[in-house]
DNA sequence: TTAATATATTCTACAATGTAGAATAAAGTT
DNA sequence: AACTTTATTCTACATTGTAGAATATATTAA
């Protein structure tokens, strides 16, 4: 709350009252378009609430933006199991850079991340499209390995770029080269 | 300068007086080892002077930054011609990590940067060295895409990594992985 | 030589950031 | 009714980048 217009202390029973859910949903609001994270001031202010309440759901600001991160899993292709590989794979790819491009801030907080984060989903779906293609174990961490880091490349040139010139589908040409590249292991 | 014990003004002549290239060792020797870029508070105290002398020879710090990033292209690797191109290309990509691990700080530096960025530098080698490939524009383009999105994506992973598990020879086999998918045309 | 100007520095100060710590008031429990 | 827990605000601090003004030396012009 603002100059000393707000009452301190719990406030009486309501029921659209602050609540994790609706912090995270309000930075998520409020990163659309530009896709960088606000300051705590500024969520706080958004929510009609002094900064500090903040810090009532979530002990620091990372742990806030892991919240917010874990909220976009959601949003990542579910591979429908009937489109060749490359093309799921293609889906899966692009649903990911979507989320990247539209909440940019957020890709330190999703590599610092050690578990539960919109990476493990990535990796877990890859997985599934790609056990058709029997590749050996080394190989399908080196693939996937690849094609991860270079989505988190890609989105950070997209998030560093100032001329606007690089937009998401210039990473089609790479993932084409990149899927044709893959030897798949012919079945004995 | 510290708590009033310096003059103002100009100071009189001095052999090893501040200057741009004085600045940029400094931080990069900083730099070192953490891979984190400094405040100007800090880079100021280290060369005992005020941070606002700092504004003199750079207009802002990411201006000084960009001077750090270009001072790094020497630090990337000649090709010798001798090698095979993916060798080469591997010797390339190892240099170029390299310095990204080591000045991970400067990663957003220098995807912002327009022109004369080591990123250039890479690309240009990358170019002589996959020529003889005669792959066609696009997928040579492609290829240099993938490549260095790959390994900008692969130093954020390994910078936000906080169980120190990855290393820089992680990448190798994603490397083996990308070289041995790019098919060369056979010269006719 | 002296006056004017350019150069290189320090000092002070401000706005923005994350957040620790204490005060406070309503809700829930005994 | 007293005590405890919960959910909030307020105050305050350290850190950051850097604008603006003061100042002292170096260089150039008269």
């Amino acid at each position: 709350m603002n100059q000393s217009e707000a009452k301190r202390g719990r406030p009486s029973k309501d029921k659209d009252s602050l609540s994790a859910e609706l912090i995270i949903s309000k930075v998520k609001f409020m990163m659309d378009g530009t896709g960088k994270v606000p300051s705590m001031r500024a969520i706080s202010k958004e929510l009609n609430v002094d900064p500090m309440a903040l810090y009532y759901y979530f002990n620091n600001k990372s742990i806030l933006l892991e919240g917010v991160a874990k909220s976009l899993m959601s949003e990542i292709y579910v591979p429908s199991g009937k489109l060749d590989w490359k093309q799921e794979l293609k889906k899966l790819s692009i649903s990911y850079l979507a989320i990247l491009k539209k909440y940019d801030g957020l890709l330190e907080t999703l590599l610092s991340m050690s578990s539960n984060s919109p990476a493990d989903v990535f990796i877990s779906r890859f997985s599934l499209i790609v056990s058709p293609l029997k590749l050996r174990n080394d190989q399908e961490k080196a693939f996937l390995d690849l094609l991860v880091d270079y989505l988190h490349g890609f989105s950070m040139a997209l998030a560093c770029d100032s001329t606007g010139e690089l937009t998401p589908d210039c990473a089609d040409n790479s993932l084409d080269f990149l899927f044709k590249g893959v030897r798949v292991r012919t079945t004995t």
